[in-house]
DNA sequence: TATATACATGAAATCGTTTTCATAACTGAT
DNA sequence: ATCAGTTATGAAAACGATTTCATGTATATA
């Protein structure tokens, strides 16, 4: 394979004009960037880009973290990052994090070995002081997930205001016995928002917080599921659910169908973010704006990287929008 | 940040003793060794990967090129490379091509750049003829998407069998007018194979097939809408539906429902992929195994790189499994 | 005892670029 | 005529690792 030595030979020059060429400095006169780029043609040039990163000190590639892809969600999400990374002429590597800490960290190593010019997080495993000394390394951009300690860029919702809304349409709609099921599991920042809005609610229209009304880690459609069993068979059932997912609201509408209940009659759902699905199954949910918090977020990591000094805090905030549809 | 030097002379060794530790070459004494881990602990020490990689002349990256992510059947193929990738440790960069032929060749110039180790296409834009030369660079593997000319490694499925299932499962039924609509746009192979398949069944049943009964370029939970329409304002209605896709097939039931259809009695549809929304809208439909069709293009990808010699063609070809549900 | 072989280490070359520094020719202003 | 600034080019250093080659010592073999 040529490399820019050869170029430089072939065109009777050194390789610094070559580079020159290359990386479209001025100061190279027309005749000798006629020669360079013909060597670069009859040669089939490409420069090697490592060698590129490895002395510029760049790679032009950045890191996004997922849970997991399947969820709609996280799918959406990376594939603007994508679009939006294209656009900028960045690179994107793929890393999915499975709800594991372990896991999160060992790839917070790919900023240490200089592998990546940034990082942007769309879940965090871990605690932010876990993460805080990697800055170091290069800037860190969170995406969904926040953390009002963390002074870096991030794009999120009010996840509080997410759950209040969805839960006050509940209670709008005439019901009192109201359950809560997370999306997230663990103890994320976006779940405990949500949780928090659902909470702020509640009390607010005084009605008090039965414990077996809070349910946590479900995030799938079989999730959904399983909670219909766990609700159905309860002593005293609820008359709507709040879900953290459109998946989980879409599960618990399949089976709690199934089982001859009518919806929202027997019993009212409402999901969260307005996947496809949300429209296939009619479900009224509260729409996070996807694309916009992905487009968002790969905006600001690349600002940070090309503007040199450090933005320590730029924190964008996007609303939400409920979509009423027939199961509430 | 440190380097391999600063390790060395902390260490009071040479770079080679450190870099043989880095990796566990033999002929290093556990003595020294320990010296040389210490000095690292003590450094923070993280190798340059960019060094690293212009050195080896090896990435450990491989990147993987879908149309679009959202597509959940991609979203599932890319979730489960990225998996096996981790597991092997490789690093995966994703790029998508936007049914876009442009953007899949300028992609492609990654390999050329030893930016990556190989790559894996799960479509293909352009006729294999443009992407062969690429070979020189690098390997390449298809997944999903095949082409009989390519003497590359493939894991794929047979889809003029699974156009022929998806038919004669509907003719079983005892349907005679079936549309078919395909999900891939432009020329590909799948979409091509998949229509063959169609073909073959209706003529194996002795039907002839009338133009209106072709449709492709939806591939969309709106393009099954669209869909929907076309077929509601032809004189003569067909009384199935062969889709290629779930989502397509969920937009269809959808609206046709919307529009006081019942199904499958008014109109019979099949769908394709098997992915969740399936279950939930009761679809049949001609399940394709995504998980194992990913896992094993990227392991023949991983042995490709790691064997020294070029596998010139390995073919594992997949079962489809039709399953049945309540639309038909 | 001579000699091949395994073990252990380091100096220097190498991977393929970009950057710094040096040099020189040309331009325009004083 | 001199000086400063712009334009144009190349030699050599630098980026941070690995690999090759050379050398020395310890161990096993004939």
């Amino acid at each position: 394979m040529a490399t820019i030595s050869d170029v430089a030979e072939r065109a009777g020059l050194s390789r610094t004009t070559v580079s020159r060429v290359i990386n479209q400095h001025p100061y190279v006169s027309e005749e000798k960037k006629k020669l360079v780029k013909q060597a670069m043609e009859e040669l089939q040039y490409v420069p090697n880009s490592n060698a590129q990163k490895l002395r510029k000190q760049k790679t032009e590639t950045i890191a996004v973290y997922v849970p997991r892809l399947t969820n709609p969600f996280f799918s959406q999400l990376v594939e603007t990052m994508e679009e939006v990374a294209a656009e900028k002429e960045f690179q994107l590597l793929f890393c999915q994090t499975r709800y594991n800490k372990q896991q999160e960290l060992s790839y917070l190593q790919l900023l240490r070995g200089k592998q990546i010019d940034g990082l942007i997080l769309t879940s965090m495993e871990n605690h932010w002081t876990e993460i805080e000394p990697y800055l170091t390394y290069g800037p860190i951009v969170l995406c969904n997930e926040y953390d009002y300690e963390a002074k870096v860029p991030m794009a999120h919702l009010d996840q509080v205001m997410g759950g209040y809304i969805g839960t006050q349409h509940l209670i709008d709609r005439g019901h009192q016995s109201i359950v809560y099921c997370s999306s997230e599991p663990g103890g994320s920042r976006v779940s405990k928002g949500r949780q928090e809005g659902y909470i702020k609610a509640m009390h607010q229209a005084g009605i008090s917080i039965k414990p077996e009304w809070m349910y946590t880690d479900q995030f799938t459609i079989e999730g959904g599921k399983r909670l219909f069993y766990r609700l159905h068979n309860l002593k005293e059932r609820p008359t709507a659910v709040f879900t953290g997912s459109d998946e989980v609201a879409s599960g618990l509408i399949f089976e709690a169908r199934k089982n001859g209940y009518r919806i929202p009659d027997d019993l009212a759902v409402i999901g969260f973010d307005d996947q496809p699905v949300a429209e296939l199954m009619g479900l009224t949910t509260v729409k996070q704006p996807v694309h916009q918090l992905g487009r968002t977020a790969m905006e600001l990591m690349v600002e940070q990287i090309q503007s040199s000094q450090k933005i320590s805090s730029n924190r964008v905030e996007l609303p939400f929008e409920l979509i009423i549809r027939d199961s509430t």
